[in-house]
RNA sequence: GGGCGGUUAGCUCAGUGGGAGAGCACUCGCUUCACACGCGAGGGGUCGUUGGUUCAAAUCCAAUACCGCCCACCA
C-alpha cells in the first residue's frame, strides 16, 4: 500500500479542524494511533462510582491462541455493547483475560518438545511445567495485542489469566467447598480415555462419529453342552471381560435360560444369564453380553447385579490381562478384533457377521478413538445445582437470546450426568487432594483452603502425597464471571460493583462447555446468577458454508483482513452480518461494504469541514430555517430512537443496517445535497445544524466503528475523546411529520426530474427549464433553490414547444423536449406504468368493494387503501393525458 | 431415535400479518465544485412445494422436499 499518508506531527485541538483530510480514507495510520492511545489510556473503570454498572467478561481465549474470526465476532459485539453503554452513562467494564487451555496447550507444547526429541517424561513434571510457562511468557498474550488491534475498549489493567494466583485460589476454594459438601467425590466409573494424550475426557470433549464396522453374532454354549444362547456385539475383543449375559425379564424366548451358566467362547470361563430391563428385546438376538469395564451400559447393569468388573484393555488400548488367552495378549484393540474374529470362526462360535454402522467416539484433540475404560476419577455431583439453574432459566433470572438456545441450555441441564473433572495432565490446576499410604483422602479445610495438607501441622506425622492429576480446564473457566472480579473475596469492590455481570456474549457452540457451567458455578458459589443475559451468536463459516478449521485450511485470518481493509471495516462486516444467532457465511464483500462506508463517512466529514472550518460549536444558535434542516433533524430523531431500541435489545446487526441506511441514503444522498444552497450562501443555522447532526452521527456510529469516528470527532476539534462522549437522545420536539411529508414531495420532484432528463437524453450537467404543477406545487416553490440545485433545473411557469411530462404523487413535472428522445421507448415505459397502475386500481377497488374487508380491517388500513386508490387514479389520469398530448 | 435452523433477485443476505428490500453483480449515462471505495437513471423475484387459518399470508398453522447443525448407552 503506497498511498501517501498524512504527517503525524502533533497538532493542537484548535488547529485540528483545519487539518487536511486525504481524499481517500486511509485507516492504517489512524487506527494505529488510536490503538496505541487505548492501550496507553485504557478504558479503566471506577468500582466506587455512582454510575450504574455494566460488565461483560470476554470468553477467555486460549493463552497461546491467535485471533480467529470467532474471537473477532465475539469481541466486536462485546466492544460495541460496552462502548454503547459507556456512552449511555454506565460504568462499563470490558473484562479481558485468557484461559490456560489445559489439554490444548499441553498437547501443543508436547508437540514442540517432540520436534526436539524430548518427551514430557524426560523433563519431569517440574521441568515440563517450567517449559510451558516459558512458552506462555513468550507466545501467551499475543492475542491481547490482536484484540487491541480490533479496537477493544477493555480495561487492560484488569487482564486476568486462569492460572493467576487469585484465580487459582478460586479454583481451589471451589473444589474444597464441593468436597466438604459431599459434591466432589472420587469414584470408579467408565470414563472416556484418550490413549494418545493419556488422559480422560469429559463427554463433551468426545466427538461422536459413525464408522462402518460389523455386528457379530456369537454362540455362548450352555454348561449342559446341549444348548446355547446367541448374543450380538460389535466388540468381540472384549468378551474376555464378560461377566454375564443379559436378557429382558419379559422375554419369553429365554425364560428357561435365566440363571444358567454359559461358557465364554475361546475360554473355559462360565458366566450367568441374568435379566435386566435395559436390554432391548428387538435388537440383535435379544441377548446382550455384559462387559462392565468396557461399556457404560454394561457398567450400570453390572452395578445392579453386583458383577465384578475386570478390565482387559489397558491404557495404551492393548489387550493385557490374565483373563486374555496368550495368543491375544498385547494386541492393539482393533487388531485384536480381527484376530479374535478369526479364532471364533475356527472355534465355531462365530455364527454370523454383518456390515453395521458402529458409533465411535473420537477425542476432539487427537482424533483418536476414545476407549471407555474403568478408572477412578474425581467427579462433581451436579444434580441439585442443575435444578437451581433450570429454575433461574424458567423464572427469567437469566434470559437467553435468541430464545431457542434457552431450550438447548435447559435440555442439557435436565439430562446432566456427573462431571468428570480430573485430567491426567500436568498443565493446569493440580487437584488439592492428598493421600496417605493407605489411600485415605485429605483435603484442606474450608476455613483455610489454601493450606496444603502436607504443610498442615495436623498431618505432620503422615506421609502425604498430592493427587498428580489436574482439573478440567472448564473447572476454572466456569468461575470466570466472578473469579476475574476478585472472588472468593466477596468484599472486593469490583465484585461488589460488577457482579452479577450484565451480558454474556459467546458462540452457541460452547453453551454446554462454558455457559451452563458458569450458570451452575454462579448459583453454587455466589448464590446468584453470573449474568443477566446470554447473547449467543452463530459460527462464522467459509464461503461454501463449511465450518472453518485449521485442518481444512479454509479459515479466513482476521488479521489479514484488518491489514487490508482496517479494523473498522472488519467490525462493520461482523456486526452487519449478525442476526439472531444464525451462522454467518464469510463474504468478503461485506468487508468492502464497510471499507466503502468508512470512506463515505470520511468524505462527508471533509465536505462538512469546508463549511465548519472553525470546528463545531454545539451551542451555536440555530433556527430551523430550511426544509432540509427540519427534515434531517426529524429523521435523525427517528434513527436515534430506532438504534437505541435495537442496541438495547442486542440486535446489533439491525442497528448497523439502520445506521448505514440513515447515514448514506438519507444524510449523504439527500441532506448534504439539499443543504448545499444554504451552505453556499453562508447560512449559519444550516452550518450549525450540519455540525450537530454530523456530531450525533459520529456518536451513533462510534460503538460500531470506533476508530474513524474517534478520529473525525477529534478532527472537528473536540477535546474529550468520543469514547467518553454522551450517546444522543431523542428530542421529540424535533420530530416533524410535516417536514418529512414536504421533503418527500421534494424528493419525488427531484427523482422525477432526473428521470425525465434521462428519458430525454439530456446531459446531466445541462441546466433545463421545468414546470411544476399539482397539489404540492407550493412546497416545491418554497424550496425552489433546493430542487434547482439537486436536479439542475430552472423553474418556469410554462414550457414552449414539445414537452415531456412525468406524474408523481401530488406533482406533475413538465420538461421541454430538448434532447434526442426515443419516443417509442418512453411510451413503452409509460404504458408499463399504466398497466401496473391499472392492476393496482383493480386490486384496490376489489378490496374496497369487499364488505368483509371494510368491516374487519382497521380503519387506518381502509383509509390507506382509499388514499392509495385515489393516488393511483390520479397518476393514471395524468399519464394518460401526457401520452395523449404527445400524440 | 429426538431436537433445532435454513430455503426471498445471478451471488451473499435483511424483512415475521395490510402492496417485496439491501450490498455486490448487470444495463445506460456521468472526471456534477465531499467521495469513481463515487453520483444519477434502470432491468431483474408466482418469497422451496402443497394444503389450511384470515377480509388480508414471504410473514401464522399443518404436511412435504432438499440443505445444514446439535443431542442420544439398541450392544
Amino acid at each position: 500500500m503506497d498511498t501517501p499518508t498524512e504527517t503525524t506531527e502533533t497538532i493542537s485541538s484548535s488547529q485540528q479542524s483545519s487539518r487536511e483530510l486525504t481524499k481517500q480514507y486511509n485507516p492504517f495510520e489512524v487506527e494505529d494511533r488510536w490503538v496505541k492511545r487505548w492501550v496507553d489510556e485504557p478504558f479503566t473503570v471506577d468500582a466506587h462510582s455512582d454510575k450504574p454498572a455494566f460488565c461483560i467478561v470476554i470468553p477467555p481465549p486460549n493463552v497461546n491462541g491467535n485471533l480467529h474470526l470467532g474471537h473477532a465476532f465475539d469481541n466486536t459485539i462485546i466492544d460495541t455493547l460496552t462502548r454503547y453503554k459507556r456512552m449511555k452513562g454506565f460504568e462499563a467494564l470490558y473484562q479481558p483475560g485468557m484461559d490456560h487451555a489445559g489439554i490444548t496447550t499441553q498437547v501443543q507444547v508436547e508437540r514442540m518438545l517432540a520436534s526436539e526429541g524430548v518427551s514430557r517424561y524426560d523433563l519431569g513434571r517440574e521441568g515440563f511445567l517450567k517449559r510451558v510457562w516459558e512458552w506462555k511468557e513468550q507466545y501467551g498474550g499475543i492475542i491481547l495485542g490482536q484484540l487491541q488491534r480490533l479496537g477493544a475498549s477493555a480495561d487492560w489493567s484488569r487482564t486476568r489469566f486462569t492460572m493467576d494466583v487469585g484465580l487459582s485460589q478460586a479454583v481451589r476454594h471451589q473444589f474444597v467447598k464441593l468436597y466438604h459438601e459431599g459434591l466432589a467425590y472420587k469414584g470408579e466409573r467408565i470414563v472416556n480415555w484418550d490413549p494418545v494424550s493419556q488422559t480422560t475426557l469429559s463427554d463433551l470433549e468426545v466427538d461422536r462419529e459413525e464408522r462402518l464396522g460389523k455386528l457379530y453374532t456369537l454362540r455362548y454354549p450352555l454348561a449342559d453342552g446341549n444348548t446355547e444362547i446367541r448374543i450380538a456385539t460389535v466388540r468381540p475383543e472384549t468378551i474376555f471381560a464378560d461377566q454375564a449375559v443379559a436378557v429382558h425379564p419379559d422375554d419369553e424366548r429365554f425364560r428357561d435360560f435365566v440363571g444358567k451358566q454359559v461358557r465364554i467362547p475361546l475360554t473355559d470361563r462360565f458366566i450367568p444369564i441374568i435379566t435386566d430391563e435395559a436390554v432391548e428385546m428387538d435388537f440383535g438376538t435379544g441377548a446382550l453380553k455384559i462387559t462392565p469395564a468396557h461399556d457404560p451400559t454394561d457398567f450400570d447393569i453390572g452395578e445392579r447385579h453386583n458383577l465384578a468388573r475386570p478390565s482387559v484393555i489397558d491404557l495404551n488400548a492393548k489387550l493385557t490381562s490374565d483373563l486374555v488367552p496368550t495368543q491375544f495378549q498385547g494386541l492393539d484393540r482393533f487388531t485384536a478384533r480381527d484376530v479374535v474374529e478369526a479364532a471364533l470362526a475356527e472355534e465355531g462360535t462365530l455364527v454370523t457377521t454383518q456390515d453395521y454402522t458402529v458409533p465411535l467416539g473420537l477425542s476432539q484433540r487427537t482424533k483418536e478413538p476414545v476407549e471407555p475404560i474403568l478408572s477412578e476419577q474425581w467427579f462433581v455431583n451436579t444434580d441439585a445445582i442443575a435444578q437451581r439453574v433450570l429454575e433461574g432459566l424458567d423464572t427469567g433470572d437469566i434470559t437467553v437470546h435468541p430464545e431457542r438456545y434457552g431450550k438447548v441450555n435447559r435440555d442439557w441441564l435436565a439430562n446432566l450426568r456427573h462431571w468428570n473433572v480430573s485430567r491426567q495432565l500436568w498443565w493446569g490446576h493440580q487437584i488439592p487432594a492428598w493421600y496417605d499410604p493407605e489411600g485415605n483422602i485429605y483435603v484442606p479445610d474450608m476455613d483455610n483452603p489454601d493450606l496444603d495438607c502436607d504443610d498442615d501441622p495436623r498431618y505432620a506425622h503422615l506421609e502425604l502425597t498430592q493427587d498428580p492429576d489436574v482439573f478440567d480446564t472448564w473447572f476454572s473457566s466456569n468461575l470466570w464471571p466472578f473469579s476475574t472480579l476478585g472472588w472468593p473475596n466477596t468484599d472486593d469492590p469490583y465484585f461488589k460493583k460488577f457482579y452479577p455481570t450484565s451480558v454474556l456474549v459467546t458462540g452457541y457452540d460452547i453453551i454446554f462447555f462454558w455457559v451452563a457451567r458458569m450458570e451452575m458455578a454462579g448459583y453454587q458459589f455466589t448464590g446468584e446468577k453470573p449474568f443477566s443475559d446470554v447473547l449467543l451468536h452463530g459460527l462464522v463459516l467459509d464461503e461454501q458454508g463449511q465450518k472453518m478449521s485449521k485442518s481444512k485450511g479454509n479459515g479466513v485470518d482476521p488479521l489479514e483482513v484488518i491489514a487490508e481493509f482496517g479494523a473498522d471495516a472488519l467490525r462493520f462486516a461482523m456486526t452487519y452480518a449478525s442476526t439472531g444467532g444464525q451462522d454467518i457465511r464469510w463474504d468478503g464483500r461485506r468487508v468492502e461494504m464497510g471499507r466503502n462506508f468508512n470512506n463515505k463517512l470520511w468524505n462527508a466529514a471533509r465536505f462538512a469541514m469546508m463549511y465548519l472550518d472553525d470546528g463545531i460549536d454545539l451551542d451555536a444558535n440555530a433556527q430551523l430555517e430550511t426544509l432540509p434542516d427540519r427534515w434531517i433533524l426529524s429523521r435523525l430523531q427517528r434513527a436515534v430512537a430506532d438504534v437505541t431500541d435495537l442496541l438495547d435489545t442486542y440486535d446489533i446487526g439491525a442497528a448497523n443496517r439502520r445506521l448505514y441506511d440513515f447515514v448514506w441514503s438519507e444524510f449523504c444522498d439527500w441532506y448534504l445535497e439539499a443543504a448545499k444552497p444554504a451552505l453556499r450562501e453562508g447560512n449559519t443555522s444550516t452550518k450549525a445544524i450540519l455540525g450537530r447532526v454530523f456530531t450525533d452521527i459520529l456518536k451513533l456510529l462510534h460503538p460500531l466503528i470506533p476508530f474513524i469516528t474517534s478520529e473525525l470527532y477529534e478532527a472537528f476539534g473536540f477535546e474529550t475523546q468520543l469514547g467518553w462522549a454522551t450517546y444522543p437522545e431523542v428530542d421529540d420536539k424535533l420530530i416533524n411529520p410535516d417536514a418529512e411529508q414536504h421533503f418527500k414531495n421534494l424528493q419525488d420532484a427531484v427523482t422525477a426530474s432526473r428521470n425525465l432528463r434521462t428519458e430525454a437524453n439530456i446531459a446531466p450537467n445541462q441546466e433545463i427549464p421545468l414546470v411544476i404543477g399539482g397539489n404540492a406545487k407550493q412546497v416545491i416553490d418554497d424550496n425552489a433553490t433546493v430542487l434547482e440545485s439537486l436536479a439542475r433545473v430552472k423553474l418556469q411557469t410554462e414550457v414552449k414547444g414539445a414537452s415531456l411530462s412525468q406524474i408523481v404523487p401530488d406533482l406533475e413535472l413538465t420538461l421541454p423536449l430538448e434532447g434526442l428522445i426515443d419516443i417509442d421507448a418512453w411510451q413503452a415505459r409509460q404504458q408499463k406504468r399504466l398497466a401496473s397502475l391499472q392492476k393496482d386500481i383493480a386490486k384496490s377497488e376489489k378490496k374496497l368493494g369487499n364488505a368483509k374487508f371494510v368491516d374487519n380491517a382497521p380503519a387506518e388500513v381502509v383509509a390507506e387503501e382509499k388514499r392509495r386508490l385515489e393516488e393511483s387514479k390520479g397518476l393514471l389520469a395524468g399519464i394518460e393525458a401526457s401520452l395523449a398530448q404527445l400524440n
